[in-house]
Parts: C-alpha cells; structure tokens; sequence
RNA sequence: GGGCGCAUAGCUCAGUUGGUUAGAGCACACGCUUGAUAAGCGUGGGGUCGGUGGUUCAAGUCCACCUGUGCCCA
C-alpha cells in the first residue's frame, strides 16, 4: 500500500460519464444527426422485413406556417406509436405527407404579389405559391425530425406533386364515371368591382349603413291579413321564394286598422313601435308550424311565397318572419334545398338584374352594387315597394357587413353553378354508414360523431373558384354545356402525372384536348377550359389510394389513422367518401383521434396568450423529450392542458428518470455481464422482487400502450421510478452496492439484476423520450455517447421468467410491507425526539405471532438479510403468542459505528492502514488492493 | 342555436359490472442525510369527486336539469 487511502475510497461509489444534466437542447441535435447517419429508420424497417406489417397512415399538415405545438403532438404520439409497435416486431413504414394546395397559401401569396404591386396571372400565382408551399415543407420537415420523428423522409408525399396530382383527378374521374357528379347553383361570396367569388377569409367585416325595412306580404287565404318581413337588403326581395317562421314559437294576429300581421309574440312591441302601429290589438295566437304551409303573394311581383319553417329562426330581431331568397343567402340556401324552392339569383355577374321574364322591367339592368349615394337597386326596390303599400317602415340600420379584401367594397350572395357529388345515388351513403361500423375507434365515440356527419350532410360542394389548386377537368362549349367524360379526364390525368396541374392553366384547351378522340357529338365545337379548382378535402382525401396504394413500401387499408377529432369532419370523412366510391371499402381498419392543446384554465390556446404557440418554442426551451413526455403524459382523447407549471412538472418527472438511469449507470461501472452475471436461479431475493416488480412494470406498460393510452404508461414508469427503485430498491442495495468486495456475490447478483432492469427499462421510455433512452442506451453497451445498435433498433423487452421464484418475491414483498407501515413509523418517531438520524442508526426489535404468516416468511430470512431490506444496523426478532398483533419497536442500536460502513457492530476490528472497522469492512479490505 | 365530447386533491392521472374512512406520482410543509448531492430518504397536511335534484338500503360510479369548457356546424 504505497499511497495511503481514505477509507471512501476503498468504497464501490456509482462512476458514470452520464451526465446529471441533460442539457436536452444542446445536445439533442447531435443524437438526431446520428440516427440519420446511423440510418435507424432504414434498419428499423429491414429488421422486421417480412414480419406483420402495421401501416399508419399519416395525414398531411398544411404547409403555411411553423410548426404549431398541436401539430407537434399530432406527430409526437404517431412516432411513439410507431416506435412501439416496431420495437414489437411489426414493419412499419411510415410515408410522412404535405398538404400543399389551398386557400391560406393562396391568399398570403396573393397578399405578397400585390403589395410588390407587380400584375400575376394564375401561372405566376401557382408557382409563387408552389415555392412557398416548398419552403414550409423544409422548415416543417427540419422541425418534425427534430422532434425525434423517425420517419421516410425520403420518400415523403405531397398533394402537389405531379402522381399525387393525377390520383386526384383519377378519382374524380371514378366520381365521373359512376355518374356522382352534377352541376347545380349554391350562392357564394361575390365580388362585384373584382367580378370574383371570394372565400370567408378574403372577407374584411366593417361598419356599414344599410336599410332597414318592414315589407307586408298578403296571406291568399286570409283576407286583409298579412305575415311582416325585416331585412337590411332589399335588393334580395325581388329574388325572395318564401317566408320562414320557427316552427314553435308563438305568432299573433295583430289588428290595426281594417288589417291583420301576423307577427312573432316576442316581436309585437318592436314592431308596433318601428312601424307606429298605436291602438293595435291581438286577435288570435298561434305557433310557427299552423302558419307554414299557407301560401303570400310576392308584394310586387306576380309569385307565390310560401311560409316555410326553420329552426334558425331567431326573437332577436325582425318579426319573427323571414325572407328566404335561396340564390342570396346560405340559410337561404338550406332552406330552399329542403323544401325543393328554386336556388334562383336573377342577377349577372356585374351584379346587375338580368331580364328573365320575372324582374319587373324597371329593374332590369339596374346594379346592386353600392356607391356613395347608395345602391341604385335598394333604392329601385324601395321605390315599388312603398308605390305598392307593401311597405310599413324603412329606417337606417347600423352592422356590421362584409366587405371585399381587395376593392374594399360590400359583397353579395349570389347562387353561382357549382359541381355537387351526389352522396345519395346508388346508396352511397348507405355504404359509407355501413362500411364506418367496421371500422374501430378510439375512443369509441368518434364513431357515433361521424355518423352524425355521414347522416346529415347534404351533397358535397367540390369546386372552389381558386387557383392555388386541383383544376376540375372540364370543358364548356359556347352554350355553357359542360364536357365533362371520364376517359378524357383519364387521358389529362396520364399528362398531369408527367407535367403536373400547371399544364392545365398554363395550355390552351386546344393543346390539352390535343391528341384525345372527343366523343361524337362534341366534335367540331369551340371548347373552353373550366376556372375552378376542387375543395382540397379531395387533395388530402385521395392520399390512400395516392400514397397507400401508390408505393411498394406500404399496402392499402391502413391499420390506423390518427389526426385530431376536427378530423371527423374533415379528412376521416373525404378520405372515408373517395374510397366508398374508389374502392367500396374504408381506407383504414382503427381511426384513433386526440383532443385539442388548451391552456392551464382549459380554454383554448389563443394569441392573447402570449408567445407564438410553435413547437420550435417549446423544444428551444425544454428538448423535445420533455416535449415528449408532456404529450404522453396526459390523456390526449380529451383536451390537452398546457401550461408552465405542467412543463415544469414534466421537467422533474425527467430529471427524476434521468438520475434514476444514472444511478444505475453507475452501479453497473465494473460490471461485465460475460464475466459476472448472476442467473436468477442464483440471486439474493431483494433481486428478484426487483426484477418480479420490472415484469409487472413490463405488462402495465404493454397493456397501456397496446391500448393508446400512454399517460397510464408514462404514471406506471414514474411510480416505478421513485416507488419501486428510488425509494426502495436503490437505497437497499447501496449498502452491498458500496460496501462489499466488488465480485462479491451479493453484489454481482444486485448488478445482474440491474443491467436487466435498466434494459427493460430503456426499452420501455424509448417510445416516449427515444433521446435520453438513446443515451443512456449507449453508455450502458459501451459507456460512450454513441453506438450505433441504437436502442430504437431493440426489441420489446420481456419478462423474466421467475416461476421458481415466486415465493421469494411474495415474502420481499410483504416485509417491505412491514416496513412501510410499522419499521418506518418506528424510525421516525426516534429521529423526532434526535435520538437517530440515518436509519442506519437503529435497531429494531420485531415482536411477532407465532406461526402467524410473517413468522413464516421471517423464518426464510436471516437477521442481516431482514437488517439489509429495512436499512437498519441490527434487527432482533422475538416471537410472540399466536393471535397478538405485530408489535415493532427501535432504539438506537448499541455498539460502535462502523466508520467505513455506517453500521453499528458490536465490536471494531484494526486493519492496517485503515484503522478500525467492522469485521466485515475488515475481511473486504484484507483482500483490497 | 344545434351535434359530439369533457369536468376526481395545487398539477398529471387511477378509481372494474353502484358497496368498508376516495388512491398514486409530482408539488407543498417539516425532519433526516451529505457515499445518486443543482441528488437521495422519512413523515405529514391537502379532494366529498363542477352544481342542483332524483333512483337506491347504498352513487365519484345510474338518470334529469344546470354551469363551465373543447371540437364541429349554423
């Protein structure tokens, strides 16, 4: 002994290059470009080549923006499935995809191009927004991968490349085919000075002074008796087809005069007032749905207006009787749709009344649109109405009104032809009503959701007058008829598939039809090609047959889709709609939906709230495994709280995993498993509950993430953590751990145990937070940062088998019981009153029943095996009469304190060049070199 | 206004088919330890289950209504 030691450092201490602190956001990055390097998604992919296959099917984020923290969830918990369900043995190919096409893009770039006042026609808009859907894809994809998203980038998908582009005209022309498609008018939002339709989000609400006029309409079978409507835009009533009432509430016959109005009993006094009916009495009473049915007179033009009922009816305003113009309105609409009334707009698209027989004449020609004196039309109208006595009141009304985003003018509904999918013909809906109850959900109410939306949706509107857009593929000849044959929308798509849909904006109609055989009768006609693109539901709802069935990697159904439960409506139900009429079948087996990211008071997340809720902001901050574990930790079926304290909750429930792993880095520094491992058949019983209690945390977690429900995982693991390791096992095992002479059996039986349980361990977090797992992973097959058998490349772990060990664990188990309930109370109460401190400092003396089931189990045990387990110096057992209660007491043990291990002995025994210790210290330090 | 959901300790979650004093981890308080140390251990306080009213011998657990809140629609 050259140099003389302390006696700690002749002590096994924890040694580990594993650092305490994470330091996630510096060096996440680094383990991300390894896997890359490394190719973990590839091997992860060849290594269950062959084996059953679990396709998820991912839907497309939009390309405008960041990454948002909903989105990151959305992709955190497809990643984690996917790294379970690989981990099990299943393939699991997994295409990522883009949604590229749309409105948001659309206008952001349109905003851009006029602000750089330069002139764009659609070709340059298409390739302005193509870029910008390109640059987001970037930003996304960088942000997605660092989130620890594995995934084949390579081989990722997007609405607007050139294949993906001809499966969505393939399928429309499917639609064509089966006869689904027909033309009919649906009002939309017109602007008059630009002559275009606009979108909601191209629409500016703004103060606005309009008429407000009470207009009578003579009940035919009533006589001197009319029903009374409001309205702020007069110019709509030459267009007007009925009269709405709600069904159940009260309407009365008011008398004034030699005549009667039937009005809404909570509108009377308003009424009365506005239009100065004084002295006015109530003849009779009645509810809304004795009214439908009877028929008025349009007051000015020679038409029946039928009473109608709707439930949108509202008490607020009016009379409680409203004008139904179904070209001008979308309530409008619906109720015209539902009781067969025509969708009639009798203006032009320069918002001026056509001569179609009906419009009185001098209103033909006269614009709606409004110009500092007004619009000529409302005044026009007015004029009729009060020569007519139609009309009661006219005042001004002071809203708020929609305005064009561009010419900063009011807007107008108008009906304008649009395409319809027909979802009735040929039991369509039926199909899909019967084709959802295959389908599995979780939760399981998503079904009864979007049955509710398969049940009530009228026929789907699939074109939108954009440009940032699928074309729809049809021609018009002079007369406006439409060509519209699935052949020939098959002979485009085999060019879009080469050329992409620009060809289609960017080429005459003669160049595009070059080279097709036109049907007969079409021959020899002068075509044009049609302006409006498809609703982008049929974009992403195409993905299956463009992505599922378009690649070798993947096979169509998908065993599961996963997107929040907005999706109901959205993309569960398009995708659910082009595979009925495609393929006859649901595109995917599971349909599994999470909730929305709300703040800590439950409410939903807004920019009131502060700082910008991207993904980026969190990760820079936290990491993405505390990311990770925040989104696995809760239950993602309801709404999903976010906040502060629930992050820093999420960082200590980390820092407790990761110094966890540590100290069992630690304990295992001079353990090889070649050399040293101990079998289970051989281990001390502490190991083996240790290992019993791994086996149980095995099957929760299994079970827990077999079902999608990764927060009782994430609770399992962290009670595993502190309950069963940290608080027990870990602070038993120190003692042998550090004490014992570093092959002592005892010790290589503990180490044993624990180079399992870490593996299983890893194993089990990888899913959640793969980056620390990874880590940790590394140090412990090499005790360096990197290897390249990555822990994503291991299997599932399992149980250890310990059937013939049974009764060892039962007996660990029920002795910590007693040390739970009665070792520890007895402890503490000596620390209250100073008379120990560390636990190591006591006695304790066990008053047992005899032949009582913990005599039993105690006699298994010997006094420093039961001495070890309840972390005391000494322990006397000393039987009591059968029946008695457990009686447990401590005292401060006697003897003297081992300086080297902290146990009272009774004696010291001299060992040079160390001095006093006990004779155990002293037999592992007379070997100790 | 309508459809589908959600509501248990400060936070995140458990609470099987209704049945003893409603559980866990974290947080908090107090104490111990200083050989996992920007760590570890022990002990303790804290919910009457969003509210009201029912059904029942018995309800967090069933029913009705209300309130708050989320998604979707209008």
């Amino acid at each position: 002994m050259n140099s003389p030691e302390s006696l700690k450092d002749t002590l096994n201490l924890p040694k580990t290059d594993f650092p305490m602190r994470a330091n996630a956001v510096e060096r996440e990055p680094a383990r991300m470009d390894h896997w890359e390097k490394a190719g973990v998604y590839s091997k992860m992919q060849e290594k269950n080549q062959g084996g059953p296959s679990f396709i998820l099917h991912d839907g497309p984020p939009f390309t405008n923006g960041d990454v948002h923290v909903g989105t990151a969830l959305n992709k955190i918990l497809k990643d984690t499935i996917l790294r379970f369900k690989n981990a099990q043995g299943f393939s699991t190919p997994y295409l990522p995809g883009w949604d590229c096409h749309g409105l948001p893009i659309e206008h952001k770039v349109t905003k851009k191009l006029r602000d750089s006042k330069v002139d764009f026609d659609s070709v340059q808009l298409r390739k302005e927004c193509e870029d910008f859907s390109k640059s987001y894809i970037e930003t996304q994809r960088g942000q997605f991968k660092r989130l620890g998203v594995l995934a084949d980038w390579e081989n990722e998908y997007r609405t607007m490349n050139p294949a993906y582009e001809a499966e969505i005209l393939r399928t429309f022309a499917d639609f064509v085919e089966q006869d689904l498609i027909y033309r009919s008018k649906k009002p939309v939002y017109w602007s008059i000075p630009c002559q275009t339709a606009l979108a909601e989000a191209e629409i500016e609400y703004k103060d606005h002074v309009s008429p407000s006029i009470f207009v009578r309409f003579q009940l035919k079978e009533q006589e001197n008796a009319f029903v009374v409507i409001w309205t702020t835009t007069p110019w709509t009533l030459p267009a007007n087809l009925a009269v709405a009432v709600h069904p159940r509430e009260k309407y009365c016959k008011v008398s004034h005069g030699d005549v009667f109005y039937w009005i809404a009993e909570q509108r009377v006094q308003s009424f009365s007032e506005e239009c100065g009916l004084d002295g006015f009495t109530i003849e009779d009473t009645c509810i809304g749905s004795d009214l439908a049915g009877q028929v008025a007179s349009h007051p000015f033009i020679d038409r029946n207006s039928p009473i109608v009922s709707a439930e949108y009816v509202t008490m607020d305003t009016g009379t409680g009787c409203v004008h139904i113009a179904p070209g001008h309105g979308l309530d409008d609409y619906l109720t015209g749709l539902e009781h067969g009334l025509e969708i009639y707009c009798p203006l032009d698209d320069g918002g001026k009344y056509v001569d179609d027989g009906q419009i009185p004449s001098e209103l033909v020609g006269v614009s709606v649109l409004e110009k500092k004196d007004g619009s000529k039309a409302n005044h026009a109208v007015l004029q009729i109405l009060s020569e007519s006595g139609a009309l009661l009141a006219h005042k001004k009304h002071n809203h708020q009104y929609p305005h064009c985003w561009r010419s900063k003018s009011p807007v107008i509904f108008r009906a304008m032809d649009q395409w319809f999918v027909s979802l009735d013909k040929d039991g369509l809906r039926q199909r899909c009503m019967d084709g959802i109850r295959e389908v599995s959900f979780t939760p399981e109410w998503g079904r009864n959701r979007i049955n509710g939306f398969l049940e009530s949706r009228p026929d789907w509107c699939i074109s939108r007058q954009r440009s940032w857009g699928v074309p729809i593929p049809v021609f018009f000849d002079e007369d406006g008829n439409a060509l519209l044959d699935s052949n020939l929308i098959h002979f485009l798509a085999d060019k879009v598939s080469k050329l992409g849909c620009n060809v289609w904006f960017s080429h005459s109609a003669e160049d595009l039809l070059d080279g097709f055989d036109l049907p007969e009768e079409w021959k020899g006609r002068k075509l044009s090609k049609g302006q409006d693109t498809l609703d982008v539901w049929i974009d992403s709802g195409c993905s299956h047959r463009a992505v599922l069935r378009g690649s070798d990697k993947i096979s169509w159904p998908a065993d599961l889709y996963l997107e929040g439960s907005d999706q109901h409506r959205g993309w569960f139900q398009s995708s659910l709609w082009t595979s009925m009429i495609s393929s006859k079948a649901p595109p995917y087996r599971r349909i599994l939906t999470h909730g929305f990211v709300v703040n800590g008071e439950g409410k939903k997340i807004s920019k009131s709230d502060g700082k910008p809720q991207t993904a980026d902001s969190f990760v820079t901050k936290y990491g993405a495994d505390v990311l990770r574990l925040w989104v696995c930790s809760e239950d993602f079926r309801r709404d999903i709280p976010l906040s502060d304290e629930i992050l820093d909750q999420t960082v200590r429930a980390y820092r407790t995993l990761r110094n966890t792993i540590r100290f069992q880095l630690g304990a295992l520094h001079d353990f090889s498993e070649a050399e040293h491992n101990v079998p289970p058949k051989e281990m001390s019983s502490i190991d083996l509950w240790a290992l019993n209690k791994t086996n149980e945390l095995i099957q929760e977690v299994t079970d827990s993430c077999e079902k999608y429900e990764f927060h009782r995982a994430i609770q399992s693991i962290n009670r595993f953590c502190s309950g069963v390791l940290s608080s027990t096992y870990h602070d038993i095992i120190k003692d042998r751990l550090y004490t014992l002479r570093s092959d002592d059996k005892l010790r290589r039986s503990t180490q044993s145990a624990l180079i399992s349980i870490l593996r299983s361990l890893l194993k089990l977090i990888g899913p959640f937070t793969p980056y620390i797992a990874d880590e940790a992973w590394s140090f412990l097959q090499k005790s360096e940062e990197y290897c390249d058998d990555c822990l994503a490349l291991q299997e599932w772990p399992q149980c250890t088998d310990l059937s013939e060990k049974q009764q060892a664990c039962i007996d660990v188990q029920s002795l910590l019981d007693l040390k739970d309930s009665k070792v520890n109370e007895s402890l503490e109460n000596l620390r209250v009153k100073k008379e120990i401190g560390q636990s190591l400092d006591a006695e304790v003396t066990l008053q047992i029943p005899e032949e009582g089931e913990l005599d039993q189990t105690i006699r298994r045990f010997n006094l420093d095996e039961l001495a070890e387990l309840f972390i005391v110096s000494q322990i006397i057992v000393s039987p009591i009469p059968a029946g008695e209660d457990i009686r447990v007491s401590a005292q401060h043990a006697s003897g003297v304190r081992c300086p080297r291990s902290w146990r009272w002995v009774p004696e010291l025994v001299h060992v040079e060049p160390w001095g006093d210790v006990s004779p155990r210290c002293a037999e592992v330090l007379a070997n100790h070199s």
